[in-house]
DNA sequence: CTTAAAGAGACC
DNA sequence: GTCTCTTTAAGC
């Protein structure tokens, strides 16, 4: 039977020995269970310290995170630990209650939390074997010194102008918690007040862990932060994590933050689970990403963790973004946040100029209108870069054929492929959701027909059709493609800052955080396919990623402008974009979840199954569904729960594996929080029933 | 009669 | 998840 606390954490006091010299230790181990395990010692052993036991037939390295005062089961079926590896606990009861807590929230196994968070080498037996010392315990967490940074000269913060000083020093003035929404315009100088917020808070001798969403983007960051923390800090005292580090530099990253030597963490969500003895303030960047959102495994927010982290150590948590998400901007309305708007460009350069060019009546010409070919030939004429920007979805190239009508499909995922240059000549179709690549067939299969014609346009045609418009000018390709070799994405973007293109053709990836000195125009071509997506934060999601991608368009230049082309210039989202109006969508957006009971107005989990075939899915989904009804003795509140039918998903059938879900929805967390807690313990043995794979989602991004 | 593949269950 | 034991099916 699982142990009454399977998830939370038991009393961090030492309950004296089982037998004399004999203690209970509560262990956490990295399985897919809903239990922990109890072991026996012959020495005390403190809460955090990782230890090697015997699970099974197998050894396993475990975290202690409780001391009983007797195993929950018979003693005599208790086995002894192997090894303790650590003198000190690596991990302080902060940090585990955080752990705690994420195990809880979002309804998976204590271990499955901890242990994944610790790096490799700490959580493998393999690389203790051979290692013991005769009687006493293994060499544990490696202690060379730090490796010495190269030390970079200071350089001198910028005057802030009033908003940025007013924000700055209020942040570091605070005390205590406190969640702090720093709303400001692309380019108003946010960095600049975490900068200065930071600095304070290095300065009473604490540790600042600064997130942000994808770190290999912003390069120049990690250069000021380098700089600017110098000073105070000392060189060596930033530390950076993200998951394209190897396993050793992850490793000394970790142990440079957990000995409290690195005074600063820049880091991706990962780094929310950072051990930082002296925590002193949290700082999320484009808070609205949701890059913070992890997709697989734990499926945790790191933004909510690093709120929920922050009020835990009673301390300031900023989130800063042009385009908050609706969740925060809703705290910060009711007052739950505190709020600081920079609504000035830092330089002196005004905000671009928005402009909706109405397709409905034109004739486009390879998905251009002439009002978007004539801006790029006068900033081609002005020696001024011009960016032409595509949402990915809808815009593919699929491959079809002109007189019967079939279109490339994924022959295991309900899919279409999609037409890829692969090398020189040879073109591919390749499917984006499994990766199943095929050759592009000679004639249609269906008809024969040899007129197969790629069908929408991708990054490449794109290009291609710029080529001809403006033979004299240099294009750029930003996508997935042209960046997939490590290193190429910054080797190119390097090029684009030296000037070297005039023209830049790119996806999503151009819209984070690239400062393009010479850049003026940025014209979106189909920014309508996102508009009728339908998950209800679409809108929420196309708004943001239009504003950070028209602030692109003149940071440094005068007259900077943005033309978007829509079939519906009328909608809210593109009027608000010419006003460069968020708090304007941001109001409309919430009075429309409120009305049909959307988040933030409601809390949310999602159950998805996959199996070969979609009844199997369906009927577990139903099975799950019915199950509160059935057992409802064992559930509280379950009149404030609403589980919506079983839907196959939009994509059903993804790698030859067919998926379905079902919407759970409460407008009271709590009460969320009970059922699902109680629901999850029944899914596992139904799902082994129905022979389905599943996964519970707490807070789902997409629906 | 032998071997392989698919379920069941424990894991402290 | 991983490992083991048990049952059931396939192989010759």
């Amino acid at each position: 039977m699982p142990t009454e606390s399977s998830i939370g954490l038991s009393s961090p006091v030492a309950a004296g020995p089982v037998a004399p010299g004999v203690y209970c230790l509560r262990v956490a181990v990295d399985v897919p269970l809903l239990a922990l395990f109890d072991y026996l010692s012959t020495v005390p052993v403190e809460v955090g310290v990782r230890v090697i036991v015997p699970f099974g037939r197998r050894k396993v390295v475990g975290v202690v995170v409780g001391l009983p005062e007797a195993p929950a089961i018979d003693i005599a079926l208790v086995k002894e630990i192997d090894q303790v590896l650590d003198d000190t606990p690596p991990l302080s009861a902060d940090w585990l209650r955080m752990a705690s807590f994420a195990a809880q929230y979002y309804q998976r196994p204590l271990g499955e939390v901890i242990l994944p968070a610790l790096p490799t080498a700490l959580r493998k037996v393999s690389a203790y074997q051979g290692k013991l010392s005769a009687g006493g315990p293994v060499q544990r967490l490696d202690n060379r010194k730090p490796v010495a940074r190269r030390d970079v000269p200071p350089d001198v913060p910028p005057q802030l102008n009033a908003e940025q000083a007013a924000a700055a020093t209020a942040i570091a003035a605070l005390r205590q918690h406190k969640t702090v929404m720093l709303h400001g315009v692309t380019g108003s100088g946010k960095t600049e007040v975490y900068l200065h917020a930071a600095q304070q808070v290095l300065a009473r001798g604490k540790q600042v862990l600064f997130m942000v969403p994808e770190i290999n983007l912003t390069p120049q960051l990690e250069r000021s932060l380098r700089a600017r923390l110098a000073s105070v800090a000392g060189s060596g005292a930033l530390a950076v994590m993200h998951s394209g580090l190897s396993d050793g530099e992850r490793l000394r990253a970790w142990l440079q933050v957990q000995r409290g030597q690195a005074r600063v963490l820049l880091g991706t969500r990962l780094s929310i689970f950072a051990p930082m003895p002296e925590l002193g303030m949290i700082i999320v960047d484009e808070e609205h990403d949701t890059s913070y959102k992890q997709q697989d495994g734990l499926r945790y927010s790191a933004r909510d963790l690093a709120v929920w982290r922050g009020s835990d150590l009673n301390i300031p948590v900023v989130l800063g973004s042009a385009t908050p998400s609706l969740e925060s901007w809703n705290h910060a309305q009711t007052g739950h946040y505190l709020r600081y708007t920079l609504a000035q460009r830092a330089r002196d350069v005004a905000l671009p100029e928005v402009r909706l060019v109405d397709t409905r009546r034109l004739a486009l010409q390879q998905g251009f209108s002439p009002q978007l070919i004539k801006a790029i030939g006068e900033r081609l004429a002005a020696k001024e870069q011009a960016l032409v920007f595509l949402n990915r979805r809808g815009y593919a190239p699929v491959l079809n054929c002109s007189s019967c009508g079939w279109v490339s499909q994924c022959p295991r995922c309900t899919a279409y492929t999609v037409l890829h240059r692969a090398g020189a000549r040879r073109n591919i179709l390749q499917c984006h959701h499994c990766g199943h690549q095929a050759r592009v067939p000679a004639a249609c299969p269906e008809c024969g027909d040899q007129d197969l014609k790629p069908m929408g346009r991708g990054t490449q045609r794109v290009e291609e059709h710029l080529a001809e418009l403006f033979p004299q000018a240099r294009i750029a390709r930003i996508d997935a493609d042209s960046t997939r070799l490590k290193g190429s994405a910054a080797a190119l973007f390097a090029r684009i800052h030296a000037g070297e293109f005039d023209l830049l053709v790119g996806t999503q990836m151009v819209a984070k955080g690239h400062d393009f000195a010479n850049l003026g125009l940025v014209g979106v071509l189909n920014a309508d396919a996102m508009l009728f997506a339908q998950d209800f934060r679409a809108p929420e999601r196309l708004f943001a990623q239009l504003m950070q991608v028209a602030g692109r368009a003149g940071r440094h230049v005068k007259g900077g402008q943005v033309i978007i082309q829509t079939d519906y210039p009328e909608q809210a989202v593109y009027q608000a974009l010419i006003r460069h109006d968020y708090p304007g969508f941001a109001g409309y957006g919430l009075d429309e979840r409120k009305a049909v009971g959307l988040p933030p107005y409601a809390y949310q989990a999602l159950l998805t199954a996959e199996a070969r075939q979609l009844a199997a899915a369906l009927d577990f989904l139903a099975s799950a569904r019915r199950l509160p009804a059935e057992q409802a003795t064992m559930y509280e509140a379950l009149d404030a729960i609403t589980l919506y039918d079983p839907v196959p998903l939009r994509v059903v059938r993804v790698a030859n594996v067919e998926r379905a879900q079902l919407l759970v929805e409460s407008t009271n967390r709590r009460a969320l929080q009970q059922f699902l807690t109680t629901w999850s313990a029944a899914l596992a043995g139904l799902a082994r029933d129905f022979r389905v794979r599943y996964n519970l989602e707490v807070d789902p991004l997409e629906i």
